[in-house]
RNA sequence: GGGCUCGUAGCUCAGGUGGUUAGAGCACACGCCUGAUAAGCGUGAGGUCGUUGGUUCGAGUCCAACCGGGCCCA
């Protein structure tokens, strides 16, 4: 006996029982002992950051991780998942931040490090509980028994060792350089985390004039003739508080310049300098063209300085050639100039502005190359890491955004302002706090990946990716464009840099892979127990400098936190140091799966540093996913509110079906619209028509007590049997391939596709097989076909509703067969038997049902109910084997019709239309005869009299097999009808005694109309309350 | 501004290498069926396949430009 399943199911609370079974039994442990010494599959967890709970999203990419490893789990490989956490980072630290009311670095500092790396640990610990319920309760299985958290001194020894090899190589590197830099918090930011912050700004835009110092520098021959005049360079820009800063004019060497004179308001006459091809657009007023001039002889003109950083105590620096390496350039300081070059640049732009671009070699990546070009002065120190100005400026004190309106009024004082304006534009955004960034130049340390630029395009090439343009697309063109990673960040929780910098002779760096290796170093001080590799405390520790006894020093910057994720397929295992052996087995993923934001993030810093140590990717199949965005389209965020919460979801629909939505509703690639009404659709229509076919074969396998342990296979001489059967072994040959294929998207709709014809033809068709009273070969064959459809289906679903899987398999299989794996997910994934399609019978059966669906059509355009039997059908066909075909399935269709004979005709002249209705769709035509003879009639009403009695049977509460006595009270036409057709209606009601009377005393009873005929009917249970069967 | 990607019914999606009248599910209206079904079936309505050009005997499908959404980069 089956467990009695009821058609009414709460799959929420189905789970949750799967949750403690597979918790008590060791499920998830018993999978891999299972398949201890097979083949390895290796999932790379890529570690979410552990600040905030999960959201949607994250159930995306954590179901689609969970259902490959599941599947090869059941393909009987040994399956490699080990769960993993970041936990270091920007986005931690500014929670704890807030937490805190800070809002700069000092603060920090003042509080403490130890204290506030403390609350960073605290936190997102606290963070980690919660998403350890998420994927607990969502059925992901990973080993979250020993994961990989990327605070742990094992990982972090890892990525020091890591950072020691491409030290060797020489592939770190301090740089200085312009980088983003967010002024709050105080740090460097990577070029994927600039991308996150591009917004719309309101930005001052204005045109400065630089006089023109004619006493100085060169004059073009074109202008000397010019009698003097105040002329001015008129240049644009949209940050004027880099204008301090200026130490330069760039113009385009090819573009032809313009002399024009126009009058001030203050009625004087001057002269402006500026690209001729912009005139129109950066002029108002009048003014008159005296001449023009080509760029390129406008190159070493001198202007004098708008704000010259000797009057305002700042120090002025300049670049020069390095004398250690003419190549390079150093900054070296330098004296307050008297005045500033017109220098030429390819980048200068004919698009907007006046054609001369303002230049600060500190506040921008162009201008820092072009200051190294130019030897020319540059001037930073007027603004600090916090964004504000210092020095004796009016506007000093000031946030630099704020400083823009002060700066600009003490030139318009100056009569230094030719036009101010205001520009909407995209300008980049610290993504966490949503301070504006600043370009500032300043030390980083950077890895050289350009320098294996093309075997990271060569290794690409060796990876499977889903879907496939992501390749060559995104990603292929991110590796083209590459740029050094500047991967250190003046922070507070991280993975700190191991560099140790000698405090005497200063150029002394030394880089430390391992505890060991530290431990060895001499004059060692301040490594103390408990071992903590995080600051404050790996602060401490010091040694001697090798050359000059002097004491190292650790530089003060910790790693991007893309570092420690990208450093997982060694770290996860604290390779070198430990599990080598399983480091080598676990090299390179099979499998990875994260969303397309991550081409610039983990996917990348993945494949960068397995390049740069090995040569050679580390994953081999990665699905990339697409966002999810809300029913609208929209972006999902907790400002717009629209977000959804994964576990109110759970909570109505069950987890199974929020999966099975995430799966087949989208190709994985695609954004997705995510409406919590469509997997609420989806557990309607699939689920539930899945649970129904299972409820109704348990219901009617208890009943006849089947027992599929003892029964024999049958003969299959159904036509029905080896259809579903055929179906069947085609749809696990589509499942295996497609995921195969990393696709689960085309498997899962395959699957629905199958349970729709399984539900609404082969068991529809085969009702009567299960219900008539005697046990014969055909009976037993159709529960032995539909019995192995379910168990196969339980198996095939598995990988993506592993809750409704394990339930079914646990009360079609391990309830009569102890014996059997204990688990759904022990099982092996069903192999197909090829020979059992039967692609012929598959085209009949489609046509079988195609002719049904037209014949219902043609009686609904008669008005003829179905219950009504008529006397024939005919069908149209366009071959023979049209027609035998349908013939061997006749049977089907006539049922299905409520028809007594069928025929066929090749041509529609053979068919006389008088008596018939007829429905045409394509080439497929069917005519139902309508004449309804006195039997048909008596017939029907028959069958009338049947359906009153089975609804009945219903509300009087009475179960489907009892046995019933009935008693009826009718005038003659229907009596007759009765009487006539009485064996059937005992039969099809289980009706015992079917007599012409009035019910008795506590029978049920109910008065009815057919056909315009009143009839009384009464049930009554049976004496004894023996059942059918 | 550049790159990638998507655009098919009100909504969610199918539509290998170009080939009759572009499909499904949901939702809507009307009708039917029901000893499993929260279901199912039928009919109806709903589409200039984002727009405009081009290639072709023939374009939802191939090409180009543009428009709109998303992501990425400036």
């Amino acid at each position: 006996m089956f467990k009695p399943v009821s058609s009414k199911v709460s799959f929420p609370q189905l789970e949750e029982r799967i949750l403690r079974f597979w918790k008590d039994a060791r499920i998830f442990e018993k999978t891999s002992e299972a398949r201890e010494g097979a083949p390895q599959f290796t999932l790379y967890d890529g570690p979410p950051t552990v600040n905030g709970s999960p959201g949607i999203h994250h159930v995306l990419s954590r179901v689609y991780k969970d259902i490959i490893p599941r599947y090869k789990t059941m393909k009987g490989f040994s399956v490699f998942r080990k769960a993993g956490w970041d936990t270091h980072g920007l986005p931690v630290e500014l929670e704890v931040e807030k937490d805190l009311g800070f809002t700069n670095k000092a603060q920090i500092e003042e509080y403490g490090i130890a204290q506030f790396n403390a609350r960073c640990r605290e936190s997102v610990l606290r963070y980690l509980k919660r998403w350890e319920e998420l994927t607990d309760r969502i059925g992901f299985w990973l080993d979250m028994e020993h994961p990989y958290i990327t605070f742990d001194n094992d990982y972090i020894e890892s990525c020091w060792w890591i950072i020691k090899q491409l030290w060797e190589k020489g592939l770190v590197y301090q740089g200085y350089r312009v980088t983003p830099h967010c002024p709050r918090c105080g740090t460097s930011l990577s070029s994927h985390e600039v991308a996150l912050g591009y917004g719309e700004a309101q930005d001052p835009s204005v045109y400065i004039k630089f006089e023109w110092d004619r006493s100085r520098g060169n004059v073009p021959a074109l202008l000397a003739d010019l009698s003097p005049a105040p002329t001015y360079f008129l240049a644009w820009t949209t940050t004027p508080w880099t204008l301090p800063g200026n130490t330069a004019l760039a113009v385009a060497p090819q573009a032809e310049y313009a002399v024009v004179e126009h009058q001030t308001r203050q009625g004087t006459t001057e002269r402006l300098i500026m690209a001729q091809a912009l005139l129109w657009a950066a002029l108002e007023g009048e003014y008159h063209l005296l001449t023009t001039v080509p760029g390129k002889e406008l190159i070493g003109c001198q202007y004098k300085p708008l704000f010259n950083p000797g009057d305002y105590s700042v120090p002025v620096q300049r670049f020069q050639p390095s004398p250690t390496d003419p190549a390079k350039k150093d900054l070296v300081p330098g004296s307050p100039p008297e005045t500033y070059p017109v220098i030429g640049g390819d980048f200068v732009s004919m698009e907007d502005g006046t054609g001369i671009v303002h230049i600060a070699p500190a506040f921008g990546p162009d201008d820092f190359e072009a200051g190294q070009q130019n030897d020319l002065y540059f001037v930073e120190d007027y603004v600090n890491l916090q964004g504000r100005i210092v020095g004796d400026y009016p506007f000093a004190g000031q946030f630099v955004k704020d400083a823009d309106p002060l700066v600009m009024s003490s030139l318009e004082s100056r009569g230094l302002v030719y036009r101010t304006d205001t520009i909407s534009h995209t300008y980049p955004f610290c993504w966490r706090c949503e301070t504006p960034l600043l370009y500032y130049a300043k030390p980083s340390w950077y890895i050289r990946t350009t320098a294996f630029k093309s075997e990271l395009i060569s290794a690409n090439q060796e990876i499977d990716w889903h879907p496939q343009y992501i390749k060559y697309g995104r990603f292929g063109d991110w590796l083209e464009n590459n740029v050094d990673w500047a991967f250190s960040r003046e922070r507070y929780w991280g993975t700190p840099l191991p560099v140790w910098r000698c405090d005497q002779c200063t150029d002394q760096f030394e880089c430390i892979g391992g505890l060991d290796e530290l431990r060895s170093r001499p004059g060692l001080q301040g490594l103390v127990e408990p071992l903590d590799l995080h600051r404050p405390f790996v602060d401490q520790v010091t040694f001697q400098c090798s050359r000059c006894g002097g004491t190292m020093r650790r530089v003060s910057e910790v790693l991007d936190a893309w570092f420690d994720s990208g450093a997982m397929p060694l770290a996860q295992f604290h390779y070198p140091f430990e599990n080598r052996d399983l480091f080598q087995r676990s090299y390179p993923a099979d499998y990875i799966c994260e969303a397309i934001d991550q081409t610039r993030g983990w996917f990348y810093t993945l494949h960068a540093l397995a390049t740069l140590l090995f040569q050679r990717p580390c994953f081999r199949h990665v699905i990339c996913l697409g966002h999810i965005l809300d029913a609208q389209g929209e972006k999902m965020s907790k400002a717009k509110g629209n977000v959804v919460d994964p576990w109110t979801i759970i909570a109505e629909q069950g987890a199974d079906a929020l999966r099975w939505y995430m799966f087949t509703s989208t190709p994985a690639g695609n954004v997705k619209r995510f409406a919590p009404s469509q997997v609420k659709e989806v557990a309607r229509r699939f689920l539930s028509t899945l649970w129904n076919t299972y409820s109704f074969f348990v219901l009617y396998a208890n009943i006849d007590r089947f027992d599929p342990t003892t029964v024999q296979a049958p003969d299959y001489s159904s036509e029905l049997d080896r259809w579903i059967m055929s179906e069947l072994n085609q749809l696990i040959a589509e499942v295996s391939e497609s995921l195969e294929d990393y696709n689960p998207t085309d498997a899962g709709r395959r699957i629905e596709e199958f349970v729709e014809r399984l539900s609404n033809w082969y068991v529809r068709r085969s009702r009567r097989r299960f219900w008539k009273s005697e046990s014969d070969a055909d009976k037993l064959s159709a529960y032995f076909t539909l019995y192995g459809c379910l168990v196969t289906l339980a198996k095939l679903v598995a990988p993506f509703m592993p809750f409704v899987a394990e339930e079914m398999y646990q009360n079609l299989v391990r309830s009569v067969s102890p014996g059997a794996e204990e688990s759904v997910h022990l099982c092996t994934f069903p192999q197909p038997d090829l020979s059992r399609i039967d692609t012929a019978l598959a085209a009949d059966t489609r046509l079988a049902m195609r002719v049904s669906s037209l014949g219902r059509a043609a009686r609904s355009k008669a008005g003829i109910k179905v219950r009504q039997p008529l006397a024939r059908v005919v069908v149209r066909t366009r071959s023979n084997a049209e027609k035998e075909g349908l013939q061997r399935l006749a049977s089907q269709v006539l049922e299905e019709l409520n028809v007594k004979d069928i025929g066929f005709v090749r041509d529609e002249s053979e068919l006389d239309t008088a008596g018939y209705s007829v429905a045409a769709e394509g080439d497929c035509l069917v005519a139902l005869s309508t004449d309804i003879s006195h039997e048909l009639k008596e017939e029907g009403l028959a069958r009338e009299v049947v359906h009153r009695l089975q609804t009945m049977r219903r509300n009087a509460g009475f179960d489907i097999a009892d046995y019933i006595s009935t008693c009826y009270q009718a005038g003659p036409p229907l009596a007759r009808a009765i009487e006539n057709q009485a064996d059937y209606i005992k039969q099809e009601t289980l009706s015992r005694q079917l007599t012409r009377q009035s019910p008795a005393e506590g029978d049920y009873a109910e008065k009815h109309r057919i056909d315009g005929h009143e009839i009384t009917l009464g049930i009554r249970r049976a004496d004894g309350g023996v059942s059918a069967h």
